[in-house]
DNA sequence: GGTATAGTTGGTTGACTTGCCAACCACAAG
DNA sequence: CTTGTGGTTGGCAAGTCAACCAACTATACC
């Protein structure tokens, strides 16, 4: 099963919309339930532009969507299962610890 | 729980290490098995440092590890969950492509 | 030693990303 | 209709990234 270059290309923007620090926390304050743009703002403690534009990135990559509701924009997730994805990365992190751990007890 | 910023600086690394086309292409291929850095060239179509180069940024991130065996390089994947991320990311592809449906039929 | 092969590293160039400010749009409430 | 608030958009400056070529390293084999 081949899976084609423009596949791959998809793939790429949606995990790219996701590699950010602050699109990552906003991700996992999202897994909470929908929130304001203000309080996304507060949260990653950026120019809501710059929040704005986050945002907008995540929603044209369909990891999010929006509501608006009188003068707010509430976004949400729009696949939860993000979220899990995050355990594999912890993974790595767990992977790389172990390892550094190793070299340091073999210097010493 | 909350997670600090360093922390979400490093997932954003890990997970920035796997948003390009050819590196997920790459990943794909190595989680067949561990190859070497000829055959991932040739499958992803680029130059040899090109390639070489995407290996060590996902080397960096913890992604993949390499072993040299006389003159060739083998990498292979370091934590296989990374394959099941993918899942995730074909439901956000899946949702779009129903999305986008919905508004094709709507109209038509 | 010399040569060939497999990879890595350095350097350059063009393209993309990020973050802020300023200007703008949309709704709500006087 | 004006004013205020919440968001979005445009634009710019600084930084990062990607691709290639060229130069280099490392191993193998003669």
């Amino acid at each position: 099963m081949s899976t084609s270059k423009l596949e791959y290309e998809m793939k790429a923007k949606i995990i790219k919309a996701l590699a950010h620090p602050s699109r990552l926390m906003m991700v996992d304050a999202l897994s909470e339930g929908e929130k304001c743009v203000c309080e996304l703002t507060e949260l990653v403690g950026a120019d809501i532009s710059t929040v704005s534009k986050h945002l907008s990135v995540m929603k044209n990559a369909g990891i999010v969507e929006d509501r608006k509701a009188g003068l707010q924009v509430f976004y949400r997730l729009r696949v939860p299962c993000i979220i899990k994805f995050f355990g594999c990365i912890e993974a790595v992190m767990r992977e790389e610890a172990k390892t550094k751990e190793q070299i340091i007890s073999s210097v010493g």
